[in-house]
DNA sequence: GCCTATATTGAGACATATTCTCACTTGGAG
DNA sequence: CTCCAAGTGAGAATATGTCTCAATATAGGC
């Protein structure tokens, strides 16, 4: 059974079809997704999903941190899995997005957990600049 | 005279009151504005201004790498100056942000500039968890 | 300082994204 | 199995962003 399903069942929250196709589509998920996607996908799975039960189940998601918004560079925001770090290089003339693994941030968030009294679960970096085409 | 209007002007853009208005409210800003406070702050200046105008301006600044689009916790982006770097610490639950400086991406900044033939400009660093208050 | 070509403007139409409302449905505790 | 609060989809309402166009204002040439 899905890790999501498993949250929301134990957080009291209802498992329905609608509701579980959604979970699905986002658990499922590698990268990130707009609404308009999970919507399209949560369809595939159960027929007839509206979208306010996609909003809904993401708002239930970002309470519980397990799928956080991401602007990358479209018109709205972007769902993704909250887990560990998230590491985007982005240019900003074309919006090519390279991830990239390296990271450092464990100390700094371990020190900024402890500083100001946060529990951190997942953390961006994100690097802004131009690619090799966009740089004249 | 501001440095947005400096650059604008430098880059071939006329200096218009309305245009002028909007590039004042940005650069005085130290935090993130949304488009709907921008238009806000630049009729305070400059009665009169239009909605098209913030985001035709925001389009220019954004091109010339003066303005970044930033999502914290709101329904859109809101808008910050590019400066280096920008340093959060997000409470999923309740949308506090506390800023901090210390920050090490430096040296990652410039491994990945040279592996992926970026120009670097800026960088976004995010820790997202719960604060004090909403951790239970 | 005045003139002109042209970039820029605001209003409001349009397009898209998100939230809300409400009558109907359904999961799951008892 | 029953019951009812939680959840649902449709579509209205709202929020956000883009586009069009006639009117205006800037900056450079004189």
């Amino acid at each position: 059974m899905g890790v999501f399903k498993t949250h929301l069942r134990r957080s009291g929250y209802k498992i329905t079809a609608p509701r579980e196709a959604v979970l699905a589509v986002l658990e499922n998920e590698k990268g990130h997704l707009h609404p308009s996607d999970i919507l399209l996908k949560a369809r595939a799975i159960h027929a007839g999903v509206g979208r306010a039960t996609v909003y809904r189940t993401l708002d239930i998601l970002k309470m519980l941190n397990l799928v956080r918004p991401i602007y990358i560079n479209e018109a709205g925001p972007s769902y993704m899995r909250v887990a560990g770090g998230h590491h985007h290089l982005v240019c900003s003339n074309c919006g090519k997005v390279v991830e990239f693994d390296a990271c450092n941030a464990g100390d700094l968030q371990r020190k900024l957990a402890r500083k100001h009294r946060f529990v951190i679960q997942s953390h961006l970096l994100e690097f802004y600049g131009q690619c090799e085409d966009c740089r004249n």
